[in-house]
DNA sequence: CGGAATTTTATTGTCCGACAATAATGGGAG
DNA sequence: CTCCCATTATTGTCGGACAATAAAATTCCG
């Protein structure tokens, strides 16, 4: 009886098509170890004799596990291997969702407002030296960049990205990653109608005292402060909360 | 200047086979809006002309788009339409990542922590009747399951993912499924070994309260409440906290 | 004998064409 | 106007082919 099984909902009247089966076939054998992360994937002529299909229906459905993170060819390479999907791989999947259901900005605020202190917490327990220098380094570039609006939005996502990695929690930087990608954008909006600049310094320097001194408390209310201030730069900013992101935010 | 640039990065040099050309285009008539949901799909035949690539080309680009939640064919129907990807779609996925990267439950247990209690804050603010009511059905539901642990886990899934909808934020809902589609399983080993049916109505009973008040405060921290408890469970049952989740779950 | 250069082989990306099964569509009978 | 049937369109699958090139094997040279 497997944890997850998502081979179990299946309608049996109408055939599944040959390049699915070859799918959910290779699926099951990655998922419950028999190939390992790493393992070389047979040839496409060698699975399409093995599975008693045409080449092309292999092909088929190697688009489907390679577009699921599944299995991968190195760079430039044209040997497949079973991998483990990237952040990445799903971070732009979710953000595609994200666009098309025409999630407002909103939704991505409080989704924020929830991960990010939580992110900040967990960081404050965990984080390491090197983190730590590396968020020292962000901010005095950042306080360097002023004048430069890409830049600082630029440093803003350094910034939170270092916290998300210092958090430990893989989970969390999961959840956080494509709603960043589209909260973000929306910085450089902010950027450019307010003088956001001394604010954002401020706040990024008290989470990382907070962080440095391993306060918990500190660095969770310094986000939350952070993360809310963010709200009121971008109503300032005359930019519509409820507002589907994605497409180019418009000033009301 | 696109918000979202996912065609950003890219080798020019090696050339992009003909497949992957035609995916991205696709992609872009779609996320611009050009190709609007609900829109049906030209045939194969069409979109290989038109593209001026064979029509086994064209195929591996459909079934990267279908695999992305971009297009789908209508239950037992051939023809193809743009669709907004569905949130099992992508649940699917990211519960697949989370598997593959071996994240433990702690990281899981870390990120509800965070979640459910916002979803219940949430919640509590925008809660309507029906929602209401179907709690309250829920609630007598599980005192009544008391003895079969596979009902109370069930149920328990659905008391959550009734509180996840009231809550009205998608992104936040985005978040929670994967992750509650491995959290949850857990659920029925604490349940096999400790008799927490007790335990969980009374939880629910409180949150149940709370969100009939509107009352943000309570509904949260009980759900806080309520979280932590599975924890203690998931412990008092002998678990291991640092395991990765996803295989079958072994008592230590 | 070990490493670099070169040849051979394996593998992928793409194409052409074909055919059966069946969903969509259009048209006629009631 | 609705229901049933013939026609058409579309997909799933197959067989085979070929160029480009990555991978592997082999030769060559210091």
């Amino acid at each position: 009886m497997p944890v997850i099984d998502p081979t179990a909902v299946e309608l049996q009247t109408r055939h599944e098509p040959a390049y699915r089966v070859v799918v959910r076939s290779i699926e099951a054998k990655i998922m419950s170890g028999q190939w390992a992360v790493g393992d070389r994937v047979p040839a496409e002529t060698t699975l399409a004799t093995d599975y008693g299909v045409h080449r092309s229906t292999v092909r088929e459905a190697i688009r489907v596990l390679e577009q699921n993170g599944l299995v991968r060819r190195h760079d430039g390479g044209k040997l497949l291997y079973v991998t483990a999907p990237r952040e990445a791989d799903i971070s732009q999947k979710v953000t595609a969702a994200i666009v098309l259901h025409e999630i407002s900005f909103f939704e991505l605020w409080e989704s924020m407002r929830c991960l990010e202190p939580m992110l900040a917490e967990c960081a404050a327990k965990r984080i390491d030296d090197e983190a730590l220098e590396a968020l020292r380094a962000n901010v005095e570039k950042t306080k360097a960049a002023f004048e430069d609006k890409r830049s600082l939005v630029e440093l803003d996502i350094e910034f939170h990205q270092i916290i998300a990695r210092a958090s430990r929690n893989r989970a969390l930087q999961l959840s956080r990653e494509p709603m960043s990608q589209l909260f973000y954008p929306a910085f450089f909006n902010v950027f450019s109608r307010l003088n956001a600049g001394e604010r954002l310094v401020f706040a990024h320097e008290r989470i990382l005292q907070a962080l440095s001194r391993r306060d918990v408390t500190d660095a969770r209310s310094w986000m939350d402060k952070h993360i809310v201030d963010f709200r009121r730069g971008y109503e300032l900013a005359n930019l519509d909360i409820e507002a589907p992101v994605g497409r180019a935010q418009q000033s009301g």
